[in-house]
DNA sequence: TGCATTTATTTAACATGATAAGTATTATAG
DNA sequence: CTATAATACTTATCATGTTAAATAAATGCA
């Protein structure tokens, strides 16, 4: 059998926590998890979404994403706008304060990032980026 | 600031998950999850190691992979050996039962696996991980 | 020896991941 | 128009992720 160390989601997750142990520690210090700054980060690149197409564009489950909200929409960093011609539809954006946190964090975490791209190179940061990403079409495209 | 898709950590959130997903519903139909599967798979590639040593192999956090043990254990997949030098560790191994368990899902996984080593390449995918290894181990020196 | 320190693991508390089931609203076939 | 199916979320449940604190055994040193 194939070496144990030669496993694919093992290394996926090892280098995605390599990266993140660079950023978890600020966001802590905002009292914002990993994933309450996905929502913010995709808020703010959207300006407003429904519930369906945050989750997609933060890459959460939505029973995640539902607990999320509401604990976002608990500190006043999100709210609601019900669309009248759908009930079931809400469109989520960001408070004045929400966008306040994000214009605070978000230069921070981007000097951070920047580090990263010094110390792997730009080069092969492309190359990973590229891999993933074809990586990830070619999965979903025989599913 | 960079595009919100350009996210490192998104990106190998997402194609690990696209990988997790061919995976998971036959953990699942033999009652496993993938983290146990991990620990079980570390056990027979180590036969029997110490929690500490078990969580690095199986990149586990501790808490975690206590609460994983005592559910493995329960199932009578796993034991404990008290190391009789230093009482705080023990050895932890499979069961019979463990082993005949790893033997069947083994395989099966295998199999999975090479239908995505056959649509992505092998030589994409070996790229991949070397890419990966070198991105761990980068962040991991300068840290 | 005796006691502070370090090491190994476990508990605790809160947040998210994953699956299934429930609820409310809208679309659709008959 | 109405019963039914589909859609969009939300709840519920159990397992894990993350951090801090607790426990217990081993080490180091006065």
């Amino acid at each position: 059998m194939r070496d144990f160390k030669h496993s694919l989601p093992m290394e996926l997750m090892r280098a995605r926590e390599a990266a993140m142990a660079r950023f978890r520690p600020m966001l802590r210090d905002h009292g914002l998890t990993e994933q309450q700054w996905r929502v913010i980060r995709a808020l703010v690149d959207a300006g407003g979404a429904e519930v369906g197409e945050l989750a997609r564009k933060s890459c959460l489950l939505a029973p995640s994403l539902t607990r999320i909200l509401q604990h976002l929409e608990s500190r006043s960093l999100i709210k609601r706008t019900q669309n009248s011609t759908d009930n079931r539809r809400a469109i989520i954006s960001l408070t004045a304060r929400g966008r306040r946190l994000f214009n605070k964090i978000g230069p921070r975490l981007e000097s951070l990032y920047r580090v990263i791209e010094d110390e792997f190179g730009m080069e092969r940061l492309e190359a990973l980026y590229t891999l993933l990403a074809e990586f990830y079409e070619t999965l979903q495209a025989n599913r």
